[in-house]
DNA sequence: AACTACCCTGTTAGATTTGACAGCTACACC
DNA sequence: GGTGTAGCTGTCAAATCTAACAGGGTAGTT
């Protein structure tokens, strides 16, 4: 399929309105592309409560299983990747230390057929995070490569759309409740998460402490949080506050 | 050109170092793809309300002095559409309504002989926002139309390449060569940014109280922070953990 | 005038973190 | 055997944060 091709089936994302019409229509890219199983997972920073996580299923569902109940996520080197890229990654590509929680994910996943594969991350403007995966259960590495090699552009392409789709479907685009966080709140947050204590930032605020620590408790009611430390993750994972330097 | 070797063009982006190097690429490639002028901006946000605004130029310099010095981007529709979505738009594709302030910089634009184009999106994960705008002095409607449909999915790829370039060597998000974290560490810290204090990660994990502390000094030691607040923001900024579910 | 949202400040007690002093085991590598 | 890294545990004092009790103000809306 050439390109300009290709490029038309992706407008059928833009009507897709079910779960299961998108489903289908990566189940089509996916074996078109020469790929044996696809996922595509969507995390939405949510309010006050935790994120929320949509997936759309091409997976093997054991495999699937596992990874949830063992927390995988937290150690999983393509969602490490992902979380930071913007462009896809093929899975040989990921540096990877042997005997890493990350390398052990990995291997588990060859024994569920998963053994290569490629990623395309896909970031939209509140934050959510998309992730949509072709894997291959290919023994031949060179057959792998080539394959994964052809299906870049096409994964990458695909990624754009199958997320705009997804988003729509489920509604994520709330432009609701944008800032919880008032102005102050969100200055003494960012202090204190550049490592400043109540009394450090109350000078550079010309504030009191007594007031510094006000405005950072009531971001942590509003946060639904108990500690510092909480909010401050909270706060920077869905892009209320963006630290400076680093 | 055919996708293949469009692909591999591409990865000259993950090379270049320096502005102009950017700059020549995207000139390639705007000819190559049968366009006049290219754009791409880049907006940071820093403080609140705030944004530093990076752009590779390839537009007519008048247009680009106008544009600013009369805040057009508030009235841009393009960047109205772009910090909404993930996939590229085609100008005439933009539902103005006419005699709007929209509309406006969109004819003024085309007197500069900005008259078609295509824009795609880039937004990555610390809310960064990437435009990448190619645009056609073209008189004949119907011969637009053509070019920009054709270059849609080429569009859509180098967007991803040029944004992870620029945010490359402007140093935006720049993980100054990952800290190694141990397993313990990773995990303490993760603890820790889900409110946990020490005494409820020291059972969690099966430790002393003690040990925990003791990890998560390391880790402050080694992110050089003095605060658990900093080292969270500091670790979760740069993707060492991931704190939620994800 | 009442209500709301945001901002500012004070005190106190108890919990938690930070930084310093110690010491221990296990494994890999040269 | 020595060296390095990672992991584990202890005590103590001072700094810092959390949560509770107070009180004050401005500005805009209904």
């Amino acid at each position: 399929m050439n390109i300009q091709t290709f490029q038309d089936t992706l407008q059928l994302f833009s009507t897709a309105d079910s779960v299961d019409e998108i489903t289908e229509l990566c189940r089509f890219h996916c074996q078109n592309l020469g790929f044996d199983n696809f996922v595509y997972a969507l995390r939405i920073p949510t309010k006050f409560s935790e994120a929320r996580v949509i997936i759309i299923k091409g997976y093997p569902e054991p495999w699937l299983e596992r990874y949830w109940e063992l927390g995988y996520h937290a150690s999983d080197p393509v969602i490490a990747y992902c979380s930071q890229h913007v462009v896809p990654i093929q899975w040989h590509d990921l540096r990877l230390e042997k005997s890493s929680l990350s390398a052990l994910v990995m291997n588990e996943a060859a024994e569920f057929g998963l053994r290569a594969g490629i990623s395309m991350p896909m970031h939209s403007p509140r934050g959510e995070l998309g992730i949509l995966s072709f894997a291959l259960n290919q023994e031949r590495r060179s057959e792998a490569c080539k394959i994964s090699q052809h299906a870049m552009p096409y994964v990458q392409l695909l990624g754009g759309y199958v997320h705009e789709a997804v988003c729509r479907v489920f509604g994520v685009a709330d432009p609701e409740d944008k800032l919880p966080l008032t102005l102050r709140e969100q200055e003494c947050l960012r202090w204190a998460a550049d490592g400043k204590t109540s009394w450090e930032i109350s000078q550079l605020l010309k504030l009191s402490e007594r007031t510094v620590n006000f405005h950072l408790n009531n971001a942590m009611i509003k946060l639904d949080v108990t500690t510092r430390q909480h909010a401050i993750a909270k706060a920077v994972l869905r892009g209320l506050i963006t630290p400076y330097p680093f």
